[in-house]
DNA sequence: GCCATTTATTAATCTACATTAAGTGACTGA
DNA sequence: TCAGTCACTTAATGTAGATTAATAAATGGC
């Protein structure tokens, strides 16, 4: 399957597999694209899946009474994305998840992942610490966004993803940062007072 | 173990405990006070413990460089709070960690919660899903505080902890809605314009 | 039971960031 | 090829919430 590999480095990182476990884990996984704009999550809808991306970008977002977005979380290759909340507890989904740029994912849904921690135990040491570093950035962003003004917060973007600040429109990160697109212009200019 | 129940009933709303395992269990943990205004962790130190509250009410807080107080989580009885990232990775933490009120708990230090997933590996069920709901509710957390205004911040707050509403101070409520003491209390007397 | 400190209220002023709007250049697609 | 959208910039004005300060009420230590 495309892109196995990459999981498979992944999981590495954290613990040992034998080919056989691998093998094994390869069953419980699935193969999808998307295009660009394509929707993966809907909100209203529940969250089946929980996805490890190959190549290419996504975002989960919430878009508010006002039809504003505010970009929760961005997943280039070798991140995991989901609406953690409709995913494990199959309610529907306050978030949206689209496809910033053609992307490539492998899909595992709950039911599967729970049956692959009964198969294979240690992956649910696997996915605990996935969550606890989840858990840490959310915990990290939200200190961020209660202690700093936008210009720090966006300096620390930089610092921490340059990757992404070249690859992402203006609006994406002004969207995650919680500030409007105009006013990151003014930063990123310096004229922001 | 005073309150060893309290944890116990905790576990089983997730899953099913044999009395030997019970038994087991009570040996990984150890029973701690704090009065009120005492320090559980600070900042620059590292934190050994994951705590369980069983009665009393606890924060965990960043302190800025002008020297306010951002609270990110309260823990009163029935509810764990450690700095995730010192817990987990060793490193220095960035929180506070103190009692708001006189604090009894349950302590596990991580090398104790590694080996007890070993000996009992359904507990690492257990902290998968407690991690999987604090990573929820810090996503919400963010969420809010990106797309709402101060006045429904805190009436969210209200509806989802009556109880702390009524048992916290006002500065500790507004340091937790990201707000000043000041526009606390004129929310509160609706007065917001 | 009293003084010192902490906690809450109210009002005046200030500021980080939003909103609106108008203009530019670049990309897209029939 | 050209219209139409999209991404970004710049400037004028508006606003949610901060800051400061003064006062009142509640709390706590001795």
């Amino acid at each position: 399957m495309e892109g196995f590999n990459l999981l498979i480095t992944n999981i590495e990182k954290h613990l040992r597999l034998s080919e056989t476990e691998k093998e094994e884990l390869r069953h419980f996984f699935t193969f999808k694209k998307l295009r660009k704009r394509q929707y993966f999550l809907q909100e209203g809808d529940i969250s089946h899946y929980s996805a490890f991306v190959i190549n290419g970008c996504m975002r989960s977002y919430y878009v508010d009474i006002n039809g504003f977005e505010h970009i929760l979380q961005f997943a280039i290759e070798d991140w995991w994305i989901t609406d953690m909340m409709s995913f494990t507890k199959k309610t529907e989904a306050k978030l949206n998840i689209d496809a910033l740029e053609d992307t490539e994912m492998l899909l595992i849904t709950r039911e599967q992942q729970l049956n692959l921690f009964e198969k294979i135990p240690k992956l649910e040491k696997y996915f605990r610490i996935i969550t606890e570093n989840g858990l840490i950035s959310y915990q990290n962003r939200l200190l961020e966004s209660m202690s700093l003004h936008a210009p720090e917060r966006y300096a620390n973007f930089i610092k921490r993803y340059p990757a992404l600040n070249k690859r992402l429109p203006q609006t994406q990160i002004a969207a995650y940062l919680g500030i409007t697109p105009v006013f990151l212009s003014k930063i990123r200019n310096n004229n922001n007072q």
